[in-house]
RNA sequence: GGGCAAGUGGCGGAAUGGCAGACGCGCACGGUUCAGGUCCGUGUGUCCGAAAGGACGUGGGGGUUCAAGUCCCCCCUUGCCCACCA
């Protein structure tokens, strides 16, 4: 881009920027200036200069390298993150901060796919250009710390964690995870009994078989193996976790549907954490929303196990929160997939069976069997838009209210689901609408137990109420309110053996396999028994095999199996080992990790990204993440990253955390002590008649209309991204305006936590002022430095420390908008007030230091050039003098019945008195209080006063 | 259907219950310039007024208060999350 010839020849431009910037960032590669130092290990050198400090440990939430390389709107986070830990380092601190990349996983290997390269090369080349594009920015990371997940030197030790969830079984008692072995020497001892549901054998442990107790010992495991209904999606050839599933039961990447199937799949144990995952939420400097969303997605509900009993013969398990409404329970119902149903269901239908209930069918067997196979088919969508007609088919037999004594039928339908409490209901049309509605349309008794309100009439009721229609010999709930009720049954159940006090959660085991390839192989193996092993340490790390093909096979056909692609690694999957029972030939494990695997630790491994004896240093992982008070849970001090994750990565990384806390292996009890959510950038993108993505920087506005030629557009609000040709790269914003201007420019759209759009015409305001502070320092036509070595006049120190002042709480609580807002008022004041130079010396500084955390490269640039040949990185950030914060005298607002009608000068420590004199002494007061009598003068000092007229 | 968050100029956004609209974009006018704008300056909520000044004004309606963008109640709209969870 050529300059215009009249341009002053020193003027701060793209092509100054430019210039600078690489040379800093070369400067700061040069010198190591961001590297950060260990208190022991590899990474130890220069600690002894930093050991006073306190440490900061600031983290980003890791990008995926896609091959569309980032928009804009993806470094919004990194620099807020940078700014902050710049600002921080100024003020003393000892700073980590690093970036990685999240690279194993769908989004790569898709793009390999589509590419028809090899996802090693594609990912290696995305994280180069990352890289590149990140350097750029400036920021402030210590380099030697960037890990990527798929390095075998880092996914050897996710394969090491996984291990040691797999080697772990959760002490329910202890609540805690503990080693598999403890488990073992305690069954050996008989100190312990197998935990419940997890010994098919009914045996004694001393006369199991060796296989059998092996199968008991993985029942307890926190990774297991189980056949359980997933999530199968063909059009991806993988199976998927809940929560990569959406609502209209499709996946959440591409697409495509997926189909509920019962298949054996890696699980990890995450309920057994639930309760410990919920309540540590308290001990979290997160927002409340975040805290909220994961409280609903484990979903604890307090209530009562009720059993039922059948005359079929096995007793029905319920789980009710309302266990005070179980005189009102007039049915019952399981879901299509209850394992009692055969057992329930009598080959004849009962005597006198309404035709409604039996669907037609010539026999119960029939009825349920075509039921279960119809509500198989439905999807997830289907069963969403018929929620509201209730469907289901009578089981043909009944079972017994424990509190009435009375016959009741049992039903299968779908509205109850298999994976929540039991799988099975008493179902209270009086007090719950979903029962209600199936009652009315099978025509089943309705009694109320809670007294409606007055007029509350032909539908289930739900609110507070005393309790009728609820009393039995030994039991009288009548009168009592809701929890008095609830409580008073749970004690009758337990006297009369029916039911016991219990907890459930929405929260289910973390589907944790894959049939793709690229992710972490499981240092898994399977013997002749079939029964998966664990690798032992020493031969990790399992190197994903070199395949040529390693596309999915995927299927539109939803009956289709999966077939893993490592299984065509015929020279990978036979190995030959003694796992201590003689050597023998073992298959691997052909499913790879989710990709939620490697993102569950990364904020270990940055602190020590280099060992590879353990994981990380636990006197390392301590200075940086361990507690600091008592209750402290410690962990990262600042993660910062979308509202995305939520639910998903940052319930697993808590996950594994406790794990690895529950075994010694961290101090810290909690990944991130502290998460801030940050908004994104948004884009108009703009649609042709066709439908098609015009690209946005070609659209023309007339009239408020949007136009390409002649043609007219629809524009539409939302992402950024190459795809709806509205993306705008980081890499034209440096070559236009430079990394500052974009810097800058995003940090001053809003505060951190705001989505915004973007808009390219708005970036030159940042660089304006940019430009403006440059010629504060240096002079445009000749280069030379013009402040000046001059005394401060006490105006231009009372504005400086406002600044000051405002700047550092406005860092301090990452509205950097706002110092930046400050920063240009204090800027706008020196130009006008010195037009022909000579700023104080000491303004000056202050000001390239405010900008500094902000603008890192012209920062540095002017500091050098106001004469310090060190980097302003470990500069002291300005403190405000409280001296220069109040003036002598202040103008403050007279209002008359609340509208301001003038404003007076008093001296700033005026009392009520002397604000009133002044204020009276106003013409414009006294012409407003003229003729009316003063019911009232409020004054509040040095800042208002207010005359109430009657 | 439930939960959460948010509604302020043409736009992004500022405002410990105390002068609404800081700061920036845009726009207008002026300057510099042969010209242009990634330059400089001034102005810019709406309405009435030449001005001084006045009236109105933070999604809508009520309320608390000397004083409400801010606190309370009801409603509307938008965004996000969850959704037959017993």
């Amino acid at each position: 881009m050529t300059e215009p010839s009249d341009t002053p020849p020193y003027r701060y431009t793209a092509e100054t920027a430019r210039r600078i910037e690489l040379a800093w960032q070369d400067r700061w590669a040069a010198e190591g200036t961001f590297h950060t130092p260990n208190p022991t290990g590899a990474l130890s050198a220069g600690f002894d200069e930093v050991v006073g400090r306190p440490k900061l440990y600031i983290n980003d939430m890791f990008p995926y390298p896609s091959g569309a390389g980032l928009h804009v709107g993806h470094p919004l986070g990194f620099i807020g993150t940078d700014v902050f830990a710049r600002f921080q380092r100024m003020n003393g601190h000892h700073v980590l901060h690093a970036m990685g990349f999240d690279a194993f996983g769908l989004p790569a290997e898709q793009y390999a796919v589509e590419t028809g390269q090899h996802p090693r090369l594609t990912t290696a080349a995305n994280i180069d250009n990352y890289r590149r594009q990140l350097r750029r920015l400036g920021l402030g990371h210590d380099p030697r710390r960037s890990v990527a997940t798929a390095d075998v030197g880092y996914y050897r030790w996710t394969q090491w964690i996984f291990l040691q969830i797999f080697n772990s079984w959760f002490d329910i008692a202890a609540q805690r995870g503990r080693p598999i072995a403890e488990l073992i020497a305690e069954l050996d001892a008989g100190s312990r009994e197998p935990g419940p549901g997890t010994d098919p054998f009914g045996l004694p442990w001393a006369e199991l078989s060796a296989s059998q107790r092996r199968e008991v010992v993985n029942n307890h495991r926190l990774a297991y193996l189980s056949k359980a209904t997933v999530n199968w999606c063909p059009g991806l050839g993988t199976v998927l976790a809940n929560e990569e599933v959406t609502a209209d039961g499709r996946s959440d990447r591409g697409n495509f549907p997926v189909y509920r199937r019962p298949m054996k799949q890696w699980m990890m144990r995450i309920t057994a954490f639930a309760d410990r995952l919920l309540a540590d939420l308290d001990r979290l400097d997160w927002s409340d929303s975040i805290k909220l969303m994961q409280r609903n997605w484990i979903g604890r509900s307090t209530g009562a196990t009720i059993t039922f009993g059948t005359e079929a013969g096995p007793g029905i398990e319920v789980f009710t929160t309302r266990p005070d409404t179980l005189f009102g329970a007039t049915y019952m119902v399981l879901a299509p997939e209850h394992p009692l149903i055969a057992a329930l269901t009598p080959p004849q239908w009962p005597a006198g069976v309404p035709e409604s209930w039996t669907a037609g069918a010539a026999s119960p067997t029939e009825a349920i069997t075509a039921y279960q196979r119809a509500a198989a088919q439905r999807s997830e969508l289907e069963r969403q838009v018929e929620a509201k007609t209730k469907t289901g088919v009578f089981a043909g037999s009944f079972a017994v209210n424990p509190a009435t004594g009375t016959r009741i039928p049992v039903f299968i339908a779908d509205y109850v689901l298999m994976g929540y409490g039991t799988g099975a209901i008493m179902a209270v049309p009086g007090q719950d609408q979903r029962d209600w509605d199936f009652a009315v349309a099978f025509d089943l008794p309705i009694v109320r137990t809670v007294q409606p309100s007055a007029g509350f009439d032909g539908a289930a009721y739900t609110g507070e109420g005393p309790a009728i229609n609820s009393a039995n010999a030994t039991l009288d709930l009548n009168g009592m309110g809701v929890a008095a009720a609830k409580a008073a049954m749970i004690g009758w159940l337990a006297g009369v053996g029916a039911g016991v006090p219990s907890i459930t959660y929405k929260l289910r085991d973390w589907l944790f396999s894959r049939q793709r390839y690229w992710g972490e192989p499981f240092p898994i193996v399977y013997g002749d028994d079939g029964l998966p092993q664990p690798l032992p340490e020493d031969l990790l790390p399992v190197e994903l095999p070199d395949m040529e093909d390693f596309s999915p096979t995927t299927s539109e056909d939803e009956n289709s199996e999966p077939e893993p692609p490592l299984g065509r690694a015929r020279d990978w999957v036979p190995v030959r080992l003694d796992l201590g029972e003689g050597e023998q030939e073992y298959r691997r494990e052909l499913n790879t990790m989710p990709q939620w695997a490697g993102s569950c630790w990364y904020e270990l491994r940055y602190l020590d990204p280099t060992n590879d004896a353990v994981f990380v240093d636990p006197e390392v992982e301590r200075y940086w993440m361990g507690p600091r008070f008592v209750g402290d849970t410690g962990g990262v001090d600042l993660y910062v990253g979308g509202v995305e994750h939520a639910v998903l990565h940052l319930l697993y990384v808590r996950f594994w955390h406790k794990v690895l806390f529950d075994l010694g292996h961290v101090s810290s009890e909690e990944p991130f002590r502290r998460l801030f959510n940050q908004g994104y950038v948004q884009a108009y993108a703009y649609k042709d008649e066709r439908g098609r993505y015009v690209d946005a920087d070609k659209v023309e506005q007339r009239d408020g209309r949007y136009f390409l030629g002649e043609q007219e557009l629809r524009r539409e609000f939302g992402k950024m991204g190459k795809s709806l040709k509205n993306s705008v790269t980081p890499d034209e914003m440096y070559a236009e305006y430079g990394a500052d201007t974009l810097r800058l420019y995003e940090m001053f759209t809003g505060p951190m936590d705001q989505s915004r759009p973007w808009e390219t015409k708005a970036v030159v305001g940042s660089m304006r002022l940019l430009q403006r502070i440059w010629r504060v320092v240096v002079d445009e036509h000749t280069d030379a430095v013009r402040t000046a070595d001059a005394p401060v006049p006490v105006d231009t120190m009372r504005v400086l420390h406002r600044t000051i002042a405002a700047v550092r709480d406005g860092m301090q609580t990452l509205r950097f908008n706002i110092a930046i807002a400050k920063i240009t008022e204090l800027t706008n004041h020196l130009t006008t007030t010195y037009a022909d130079g000579g700023v104080p010396v000491a303004v000056a500084e202050s000001l390239v230091l405010m900008l500094a955390p902000l603008a890192p490269h012209a920062a540095e640039e002017l500091w050098s050039m106001l004469g310090h040949p060190e980097s302003l990185t470990w500069q002291a950030f300005p403190v405000a003098d409280a001296a220069y914060l109040v003036d002598d005298t202040v103008e403050i607002p007279v209002q008359v019945n609340g509208k301001v009608r003038s404003t007076v000068v008093v001296p700033a420590d005026a009392d009520a008195a002397g604000m009133e004199t002044a204020a009276r002494a106003d013409e414009k007061i006294a012409a407003h209080l003229d003729g009316h009598s003063v019911r009232k003068v409020i004054t509040v000092p040095g800042r208002l006063i207010n005359f109430v007229l009657t």
